[in-house]
DNA sequence: ATTCTTACA
DNA sequence: TGTAAGTA
């Protein structure tokens, strides 16, 4: 059997202030607290006006990738409309390997990574494998594989 | 030490 | 956007 790492892709529980945000994105805290307020981004609720804000996983994305666009030359409007669209695929993504991957299986010294039953009758699993920056896949049987 | 709002460059 | 001021 495989070991499953309990919050391996589990990030909903991070959480950040503006300052570690800052940093971790290279965006200011200034930029941070004025896309707030144009309504780009948005903290977790506060209770006080004047309490820290606090940031979680999804708004790392947001401004990491409106950072990315940016840097590549989108204003910042634009930048937002387009991370817009690109969260949702990161979304879907992430939800999709969430679901897909179920751990790691070592054979003849290669590590394989289990993406679930290949079939229908799920007779057969689909294997992913990362070499040298690449990834391919091997399909092999469902039972003969445990030992 | 860090963040907050406001205000001015 | 950066920065300074005066707080919390």
């Amino acid at each position: 059997m495989n070991y499953q790492i309990p919050n391996l892709v589990n990030t909903d529980t991070f959480v950040f202030r503006i300052g570690e945000l800052s940093r971790m994105t290279g965006v200011s805290s200034r930029q941070l607290r004025y896309w707030e307020q144009r309504e780009y981004i948005s903290a977790n609720t506060r209770d006080d006006q004047n309490k820290a804000r606090v940031y979680d996983f999804h708004t790392f994305l947001q401004v990491s990738i409106i950072k990315k666009l940016q840097d590549e030359g989108y204003r910042l409007p634009a930048a937002v409309e387009k991370m817009r669209s690109i969260e949702k695929e990161i979304l879907l993504a992430r939800k999709f390997f969430k679901v897909a991957f179920n751990g790691v299986e070592v054979v003849e010294g290669k590590m394989y990574l289990n993406l679930g039953y290949f079939d229908k009758a799920k007779t057969q699993v689909l294997y992913g494998l990362y070499e040298n920056g690449e990834a391919s896949y091997e399909v092999r049987p469902a039972n003969d594989n445990s030992n």
